[in-house]
DNA sequence: GTCTATACATCGATAGAC
DNA sequence: GTCTATCGATGTATAGAC
């Protein structure tokens, strides 16, 4: 593992603890083993450290959900979506941990995060209005909030697994999807 | 207003905008037009300046809260929840958009939050087995986790007045309440 | 590529005068 | 009650040697 590789994963094991704007760049610099001035080389500043460590993991995720959810439309399409949040989350856990603390004070995160979600509001919509639903853009609107909602609270250990898949198992059936 | 009021205004404004840890003492002092030595006499810590901060206006939402939703019970309560939160938060929007922002990072707000919400469960679990629902504790769990992303979108400009109204419409339907 | 040493600003907090 | 002045610690970032 690179010097480079060493100091992202630091930093993301830091921010996610107290945030970024509390980490120091010297508590960065001891938990990955390199000099404080090492971290500058790299990344310039601590902000495009942040941003770097952003960039790379919604790219994964965006990747990720585009093979998840493929090719899929209508019932098929809202199972999977009410199920992404958790095979999402297990695969990249460290990094959405980080932002469901970072999120609401970070700009950055917010827009990555923005572009990321914009994809399946209109999926959402038409399969909603597959399934002839009387209003499916407010449909669509509600259920992205709530599966927003139940990623954030199983990142933030408010809920576990077993509990996330109770919950998608009630929400599927009160849609009549299975 | 006396020279703590105008800390303690001065002080959410900028908490909210940039987050408690990222605001200086320096910048509160400025915007309240006081010196800064007064804040550590009135406050001895910048943490206990939150503190209070958070502490007088949870006491103001749960006093709120326990009238608006006094003696009500099965579907009735049920439907006062979901409308709970556009009233609560008109009634201390500047406030709720703080803990908004703060909340991930500051376990102070997190344990004030917890205690607000507690009373609420046991409540909606009641209603729900009033109501012969099947699984009343996860349905219980399934809204308020719902709400709870209701109102964190409200007051962070994802939604508008109207758009958690239309939700609002639409949730109570499907829990055959009106 | 990587380090040591250091510059320089800003932080929270205190002392002491009025 | 309120201010000015100041302290020591800590923050990000840079210079320069190896």
């Amino acid at each position: 593992m690179s010097k480079k590789d060493e100091i992202l994963k630091a930093s993301l094991v830091l921010f996610t603890e107290q945030g970024a704007r509390a980490t120091s760049t010297k508590s960065i610099a001891k938990q990955a083993g390199v000099s404080e001035a090492l971290i500058f080389k790299y990344f310039g500043t601590k902000d495009n450290l942040l941003e770097e460590l952003i960039k790379k993991d919604y790219f994964d995720a965006i990747d990720f959900t585009r093979v998840y959810l493929s090719s899929k439309s209508g019932k098929d399409f809202l199972i999977k979506f009410i199920e992404l949040p958790i095979d999402l989350v297990d695969n990249q856990f460290d990094f959405w941990r980080m932002i469901y603390k970072i999120f609401p004070l970070n700009p950055i995160a917010q827009q990555y995060h923005n572009n990321f979600m914009k994809p399946s509001l209109k999926k959402l919509e038409k399969s909603f209005e597959a399934l002839n639903y009387e209003n499916p853009a407010l449909e669509a609107e509600i259920l992205l909030l709530f599966v927003d909602s139940i990623w954030k609270s199983y990142v933030s250990d408010k809920i576990t697994k077993e509990k996330y898949q109770e919950i998608s198992y009630v929400l599927k059936k009160r849609y009549n999807l299975i």
